[in-house]
RNA sequence: CGGGGCGUAGCGUAGCCUGGUAGCGCGUCGGCUUUGGGAGCCGAAGGCCCCCGGUUCAAAUCCGGGCGCCCCGACCA
């Protein structure tokens, strides 16, 4: 590509709506456009870009035995009747009529699709198992688009879809992706690592998510240095203390003015605050089925005061499809007090109560009297309340001991950019997608869901290789392997040299990009570092006069000068060395589940 | 959905408080000069000041409503 050709400009001043560094160098490039909020135009540089992405990724799959097919974005709601999601998914789920007025959707992903194929095509166990993939668009109608190329309402993902005939074979195709996906990651030049993760609304039995470290992330992930473990804050588990031993005492009434805080009330009493009971009040949607409207109910959750509750923990624990915070009134109307409550002596009701797992440990609690101004000293579960179900509520937080090692946990934020599902056969048995085994037996087919948002992929590749001057793209990764800064001036030799070099570096696989615009040098050179191709050729008077052309990393300072019969070669040469490089990045991961 | 910020030429912005001819830088176009790290001079084009309504002799400016974008939170693959 010549860039006096090139579609997109670059731009001198950052548009104002941009903080982060991938998404001010993504419009300073001239890589993308915004249409509206969460929605871009990628344009060519970006578009060549997102292709070596997505070839990589095609590789990867491939590898592990992927089959690659294209499935409609916009499904019949029929379909999503079927397994239950009409009704679970939100609003981030695009609905419309067609003409005939018709329910339908934007598919945000395709296990339906995925099982409804299976349904028509496998009969028999030796079709299994077997791995279908797509890269393809998503729409989601995100609450809040964010970062530029971060979170989007419409963005491409490589969704691969596992089917096997037993649990055995979902666990290898699981653990195939496990190290697939950072095989793909480490090709691209982005560091991540492998948490464990809350299934949210893909259902299944376990789920990994691979993050990019860096505080741009959107997600919160709990880590131990001691032992590995590893895992989003919706789901990281920390050790429990051991329980106390101390007998129960009567429970008695206290005057506590003023103490609608866990704080002002262990200040007042002057008692720890793990020595009291937090309540935490929701209305919970249970989704219903079909011809169901969904239900809500109140949720009345305690953990220990010391202790912060964990909102998807909570969900999990009483199977909502939704939590939103109770209103006062609805909370007065279970007879609890807004700061002095807790289930002693609720009008029970319709209440579900569920309070953390170290609650029953922990004896002689205060807790409130739902009263106002009052609450109960050595309140003890199972005396004095019980619940409807006794789980870990609690969010794992900085310093807490590792539950698998007792070393100490530490926070970090990440960006997902992809994940692992097993799903088991929830989507196959509800389309009855099934198969006949060997013994003759009808089963549901067991599948796994594996994502990865190629978009995402390249902002934090951008993220993670950039400097003042601009994007430092790696070479797998890169829309060009090589800028050529022509300086044209006064020289017509130079021009006759560059066009030549182009049309030979094209020949001989090299991906050049030439400047061949009429501007000045300072402008090539940081549109140059700006783009950020591996490699800079520079060719001018100077450089002729030297003996050949000027060739510099972009991550270098050094550059060297190049005879003009031998620039291709080398740079063949280059390139080659650069992608052997790349490539060789990729190591074992262990599996950690 | 809650909180905050912002909408003025392609981009970055001043003006708004205190109503009275819409300004600057970059970019763009033409000319001359210049040419190895965002050149200089001369000339030019380009504005429903986000939209609708109100107040006023007069609104970019004040008031009301709406829309859009960004950030934080909630939420989310």
């Amino acid at each position: 590509m010549r860039m006096s050709r090139l579609f997109s400009q670059t731009l001198r001043d950052v548009p104002g709506e941009a903080e982060l560094p991938s998404h001010q160098l993504l419009l300073k490039a001239g890589l993308v456009r915004p249409l509206s909020a969460g929605s871009y135009s990628y344009l060519p540089l970006a578009r060549r870009a997102l292709t070596k992405i997505e070839d990589i990724i095609r590789d990867e799959i491939d590898a592990i035995g992927g089959q690659e097919i294209t499935m409609p974005v916009v499904h019949p709601a029929s379909l999503w009747q079927e397994t239950g999601r009409w009704y679970q998914v939100g609003p981030e789920m695009a609905r419309f009529k067609d003409r005939a007025e018709r329910d339908m959707v934007l598919g945000m992903t395709h296990e339906e699709v995925i099982a409804d194929l299976v349904r028509q095509e496998v009969r028999s166990y030796r079709q299994l198992p077997c791995l279908l993939y797509q890269i393809q668009t998503k729409y989601r109608d995100e609450p809040r688009a964010r970062g530029g190329l971060i979170r989007v309402r419409e963005f491409t993902m490589k969704d691969s879809y596992s089917l096997d005939a037993d649990w055995e074979g979902l666990d290898a195709q699981y653990r195939a992706h496990f190290q697939a996906y950072f095989n793909i990651f480490q090709r691209c030049h982005l560091p991540v690592i492998a948490v464990r993760s809350d299934v949210g609304m893909m259902g299944g039995q376990m789920a990994h998510e691979y993050m990019y470290l860096n505080a741009i992330g959107e997600d919160t992930l709990v880590l131990c240095d001691g032992c590995g473990y590893a895992a989003n804050r919706q789901v990281a588990a920390a050790r429990l203390p051991a329980a106390e031993a101390e007998g129960a005492l009567p429970s008695e009434p206290v005057a506590t003015p003023d103490t609608p805080t866990i704080e002002a009330l262990a200040e007042l009493l002057q008692v720890p605050t793990a020595r009291t009971a937090k309540a935490v009040f929701f209305m919970a949607t249970i989704a219903g089925g079909e011809g169901e409207v969904d239900r809500e109910r109140f949720v009345f959750a305690v953990v220990r005061g010391d202790s912060e509750l964990n909102e998807t923990k909570l969900t999990n624990a009483i199977g909502a499809r939704d939590l939103r915070p109770a209103r006062e009134e609805e909370i007065r109307a279970v007879g609890a007090e807004p700061g002095y409550a807790s289930p002693v002596g609720l009008r029970g009701d319709g209440v579900l109560v569920v309070v953390d797992e170290l609650i029953p440990q922990s004896p002689n609690l205060v807790a409130g009297a739902n009263q106002p101004g009052y609450h109960l000293r050595h309140t003890n579960y199972g005396r004095d309340y019980t619940a409807d179900h006794v789980a870990d509520l609690v969010l794992a937080r900085d310093g807490d001991p590792c539950a698998q090692c007792g070393g100490t946990l530490r926070t970090s934020r990440g960006v997902e950019v992809g994940n692992i599902f097993k799903l088991g056969t929830r989507y196959t048995e509800a389309l009855e997608a099934v198969f006949l085994d060997s013994a003759g037996n009808s089963k549901p087919v067991i599948m796994g869901s594996y994502g990865i948002g190629s978009g995402r992929l390249l902002s934090c590749v951008i993220e993670e290789h950039h400097d003042e001057g601009g994007i430092r793209f790696p070479i797998s990764v890169a829309p060009y392997h090589v800028s050529c800064v022509a300086l044209l001036q006064r020289a017509p030799e130079v021009a006759e040299a560059a066009e030549r070099l182009y049309q030979e570096a094209w020949s001989q696989g090299v991906e050049m990009l030439l400047d061949d615009r009429d501007a000045t040098p300072g402008v090539k050179f940081n549109d140059a570092d700006l783009i950020g191709l591996p490699l800079r050729l520079t060719l001018g008077a100077r450089s002729l006069r030297q003996g050949g052309a000027e060739l510099k990393a972009r991550d270098s300072e050094e550059s060297r000068i190049v005879p003009l019969d031998e620039v291709v070669s080398t740079l063949r040469a280059e390139v080659d060395r650069l992608l052997a490089e790349s490539r060789g990045r990729v190591s074992t991961v262990p599996y950690a589940d």
